[in-house]
DNA sequence: TCAAAAGTGTTAGAAATACACCCATGA
DNA sequence: TCATGGGTGTATTTCTAACACTTTTGA
């Protein structure tokens, strides 16, 4: 039992939103010390003793932001020992999902800026943290094939077409509109609602649907191997 | 700056191997130590204070077993506040591949006894090892529908009934040789040896492959998905 | 009436599935 | 010659991919 180790972990996330117009964005906090002082880091910090890992997350992402992600999950947790300059830090990496209504950001106690940064237009980044939003991103592409995670990042009421596009701009090609409602519809996932969407900026307004958890948990049950998207 | 963060953190390995005869075995180690004395465990402990994780595990494995896990793939950290009953101890896990040759264990300076155990029967084990190994196994049937990683627990020379035993195993469910066979040789991953299998315990001699990484790396550049397995 | 985005169906090709008999070998 | 496991082809169905015009609304 070493009582000479001496490493200590942070917990951070990469806190990701989307909409069809501005693409997806990251919530990124600007640090107030050294190290790396001034440059953008993710939300995150140092776990206390007894507290869960998610926990730590939730909490820093609120005392930096004043944010809630409504999804959270651990994804790599990264440990190069001189990725730190203060010495050995680990740093348990997560994804967060939240949805586009969250804008506004309410710095907390450590009065640092935080900010919505595009993921294709990083600032310079502290750390490898530029390095832990590419795995991020990675990461999400793989697992929004199979699990429901796209419905995370839109409205709870949302047009098909805003799902398209979350889906294009993860996988960085056109998708077929007829094609993919075609396959959503299949699956039975969306639940079409009363209300159109209200305000287009312009053209036909659109169906709005909820994603159908309940349908997509039966499948889960019965389909051992569930595609949403391919 | 917490000067007063005081987490411990271990790198542990599931480390697997799969025969036909067998099926899969864990790597487990009996602990010699309190806490959970004489349970048994996942190859692994304490990361040293500037070596790089993935280090810590193979020495780790190493010393415990003699042994070297072929591929190494971290997959989740544990972190629940109360898995180690000494304090604060988050553990690293992560997947390690073997080849079905490497069952000669030689047990290290710590004098710890290990051991292969069939997955499905495993002794009663220490701190959430259990959980652990569970974890690691989803992880890797998701991870086997489109990364070549079970050639990592086959030998170089395999017949394709092998490569069909360990889908079969992992899956749960029986695979149409016929179909199995098409599918693979249509993506081109096998290269066909001059060899047959020399003793067949009864039967008919099969056919010798090798995995073909080139060919797997070219998909890989024009396809953005590959499944290996449906 | 125009511009903009939404909605929708068919066809052809590819892939997945289901299914059963013969082959090569050692005992 | 028998038991055992290896090797193979075809027909059906399902899924994927390609493709363009009409509808609804606000300006």
């Amino acid at each position: 039992m070493p009582v000479h180790q001496h490493i200590r972990v942070t917990a951070d996330a990469v806190v990701l939103r989307f909409s069809s117009k501005e693409g997806m964005m990251v919530l990124l906090s600007k640090r107030s010390i050294p190290p790396h002082i001034f440059k953008w880091g993710l939300p995150g910090g140092f776990i206390r003793n007894d507290e869960p890992v998610e926990d730590a997350v939730h909490r820093e992402i609120r005392d930096e932001t004043g944010l809630r992600a409504n999804y959270l999950e651990q994804f790599r947790t990264f440990g190069a020992p001189d990725r730190d300059p203060r010495g050995r830090v680990l740093c348990v990496a997560h994804i967060g999902l939240i949805k586009p209504t969250a804008t506004k950001l309410i710095p907390g106690a450590g009065n640092k800026e935080a900010r919505w940064y595009p993921v294709r237009e990083l600032p310079q980044m502290a750390f490898d943290h530029a390095t832990v939003i590419a795995a991020a991103l990675d990461h999400l592409r793989i697992r929004m094939r199979n699990e429901p995670l796209a419905f995370e990042l839109l409205e709870a009421k949302f047009p098909v077409s805003e799902l398209e596009k979350l889906y294009e701009w993860l996988y960085g090609r056109p998708v077929d509109r007829r094609n993919f409602q075609k396959k959503i519809h299949n699956l039975g996932l969306l639940t079409t609602q009363q209300e159109k969407l209200k305000h287009p900026l312009q053209g036909r307004p659109a169906q709005l649907y909820s994603f159908n958890q309940e349908r997509f948990n039966e499948l889960k049950e019965k389909e051992e191997y569930i595609e949403i998207f391919s």
